[in-house]
DNA sequence: AAGGTAATGGACTGATCGGTCCAGAACCTA
DNA sequence: TAGGTTCTGGACCGATCAGTCCATTACCTT
């Protein structure tokens, strides 16, 4: 190497999926994506390949990211009250920066799964590891007392699984929070009547 | 008139509501919908307008007829289990004609209503019809006993209407069915643990 | 049967799409 | 400081986009 690049990769990566994200994926231009990333077009194709390839970077970085947010934040707290803190964050995520984008991969199984397999099984291995966190931390609050529920882990975690991206559609076709929180308060009906907070 | 339309306006709509549904707004494009509808491009355009209007005149039609076919679905059998077969179809619905499309209204909630206002307002009153329809459908369980929970209507209606395009989601990105019927299991938990079907 | 009106087929437009390519600028090595 | 290599800017490509327009065809009225 002789002449260092002038971007920095994971910058790149974070602007383009910022658009992905919004915008989804056939609505985000190549033009869209020299702009918003600053780069110029010999650069971009000589870095990441085409559009596609740039797409699947992009989504890939986000999901190493998310899913290891995932975990922390499951593992770092009473089972029960990570559970409701993991959704609310949904809930809340309509007042982020701008108005939310929802999920990456809840916003892709609808646009591209359908009709492109690597896509789909990014998805697939998504909300999986979103099933798996799910099983481990109710297994876990059973076990310490947050969660008084003896049902099946494994089955409250498939329907928490299926809320998820349902959580995530409303969020981003701007349904009213409060009406969410309430959906959300009665999902977590399932995970047993016990006081769940200190606060309560 | 002079001369009669060679074409019938409503099989024009669903074949075009057919392409959006598969593929999007974005990705289909007048070509695919000269192609799909078989008329020709002036036809389209002086009969539909633009490639929104059409959208929007498909995605209506889909609407009216979807939101009667909800309540008649509903209404026309014992509460529990109008509201378990109604999931149940949208499971089912992967082994439809061919792969599955998903929910317009769904689809549509992630694609163009985070950008357009017009969109967003139907698509919230499809979200509300389909929780109305879910809290009559409950307090109507309720009294005639095929609902066991003491539960506010609304309330588990607000959560059911987050599970539907929870669903949807799945259900498009190609998830196992079986793993959808235990969540759809689970959470019908929540209208009581009464015994549902003859069946059982 | 003739005339007028509306529907149709298809050529055409400018804009934009994703992608390629090359000349020149910038940088590290020696 | 000179040489070689890589990165960068931007012109350029064919394809396709949504949309327009007009000549022709087909029909109903009288």
């Amino acid at each position: 190497m002789v002449r260092p690049q002038e971007f920095n990769t994971a910058e790149v990566l974070d602007k383009a999926l910022g658009l992905f994200r919004r915008k989804g994926f056939e609505a985000t231009s190549m033009s869209d994506l020299l702009a918003a990333t600053g780069l110029s077009r010999s650069s971009l194709y000589a870095a990441f390949g085409g559009k596609r390839d740039l797409f699947l970077a992009a989504f890939d970085a986000y999901r190493a990211e998310r899913t290891a947010e995932l975990n922390r934040n499951l593992d770092s707290r009473p089972a029960r009250e990570a559970i409701e803190t993991f959704f609310r964050s949904i809930i809340d995520s309509v007042h982020g920066p701008e108005s939310s984008c929802g999920c990456m991969s809840t916003n892709q199984a609808v646009e591209l799964a359908p009709h492109d397999a690597a896509i789909r099984s990014r998805i697939a291995a998504d909300f999986q590891a979103i099933e798996d966190a799910f099983r481990r931390t109710i297994a876990r609050g059973q076990a310490e007392g947050s969660i008084a529920s003896a049902r099946d882990a494994g089955a409250i975690a498939r329907l928490l699984v299926v809320a998820f991206p349902g959580f995530q559609v409303m969020v981003r076709a701007g349904a009213d929070p409060a009406r969410l929180d309430a959906a959300l308060k009665e999902l977590l009906t399932l995970l047993g009547e016990g006081p769940p907070h200190p606060s309560a």
